[in-house]
DNA sequence: CGGCACACATACCGACCGGTATGCTGGCGG
DNA sequence: CCGCCAGCATACCGGTCGGTATGTGTGCCG
């Protein structure tokens, strides 16, 4: 129900021993863990222990182990909202903003890979007022992505007959599934497998 | 460890009173539970409830709860395979074997979605040992789909500048991503998502 | 120099949960 | 008619987990 029980400890504390703060540290190795194990098989002893503190220290900072969760979301939503609505208002051309969009995500999903993974496993775990949340700023995203795909389509660029909504769907599909076999010590770069998934995207719905 | 513990009760019995055997609706309850609460969330206590009996029989038909998870697994990997070799193996040209074969795994997904959202949000809640299994009858069923797009790629139909595997990877996320957003009480029918989904795929992949 | 609030550490609790050991019963083979 | 075994039901256990109440040190403010 809380969130941060008190304020965060700004940075103009005199002295500044550790790089990082204990609120990061647990947020860091929440995502680790997670992402390893999934959220319900995390307990949050293995977690606080990760961080090198204890159970005082978490229940301080957050209010519950959903907390935990709930902030892991709310970064890697908002870095992408507004990674997108950056490329969406530059003055190309909509196909290579589209294509830009579509590179970026995957891009920033393979950098944050825990992350992506989390999302999509285990979103239903939250409690439902937010995971209510969630799905609103999700929908906010899903929805600029979708204008792109619509103002292709007015002007004659894309094909006409597609739901500009299953195509987005269709493309976050691949995008979420990265989680799942992409490695970082594979064959594929990155910039690679972002270039190639936009470039199928975009032919897929190109007027030929 | 151990599968069914005994042998499953066949159709031979004198007196077809039920119309389900019991080790049936433990799986179908438990489809339905996994589906909606998520695996860990889920207590055997809750599945025998709604299967009408108690934690004997379940123990009684299967080893462990993972028995139930690697079970709902095998059923619809089975089902999947079978109907894409069936698909192609068919005289149709290489064009329309991807298209019927994409289409169709859209619509038994959609068919039997509570599988489809249990098995990408559950699966690595499984032992290693399954885990393992599942993951190499996967790999049998991604291979079989990719030789359909390397066989459109030899014949000069297909573009050849992509990589099969990722063309796959890409396609299969948007299939499994279909949990997540389909309703069956929503405005497209199974075979509108199908179409449409097959369509962008062949137009991604085709020379143009 | 006092005291007080922040930032944790320690100790502990009640609620489950997966699994098992054992009890009971009805039908079928002999 | 009898025994026995498949097919469950009942009772129970050890372990774990999220969360909390309370103790404690320490640096900043007055």
């Amino acid at each position: 129900m809380a969130m941060a029980r008190s304020t965060t400890p700004s940075a103009t504390r005199k002295a500044p021993k550790a790089v990082t703060t204990v609120p990061q540290r647990l947020l860091a190795e929440a995502t680790r863990l997670f992402a390893e194990r999934g959220y319900d098989r995390t307990s949050v002893q293995e977690i606080v222990e990760a961080a090198g503190v204890t159970k005082g220290a978490l229940y301080h900072y957050f209010g519950s182990k959903d907390d935990l969760l709930h902030e892991i979301y709310g970064r890697v939503l908002r870095l992408q909202l507004q990674r997108l609505e950056a490329i969406a208002g530059k003055p190309d051309p909509v196909e290579a903003r589209l294509f830009e969009a579509a590179a970026d995500v995957v891009v920033t999903s393979i950098a944050n890979l825990d992350d992506t993974k989390i999302f999509f496993r285990s979103m239903h775990q939250l409690s439902p007022e937010k995971q209510k949340a969630v799905r609103a700023d999700r929908r906010r995203y899903h929805e600029k992505f979708r204008a792109l795909v619509e103002e292709g389509q007015s002007q004659g660029v894309f094909r006409p007959g597609l739901s500009p909504d299953l195509v987005v769907d269709y493309f976050f599909g691949s995008v979420h599934h990265l989680g799942t076999w992409y490695r970082h010590d594979g064959q594929m770069s990155a910039e690679q497998v972002a270039t190639e998934y936009a470039d199928l995207l975009l032919h897929s719905v190109r007027q030929p």
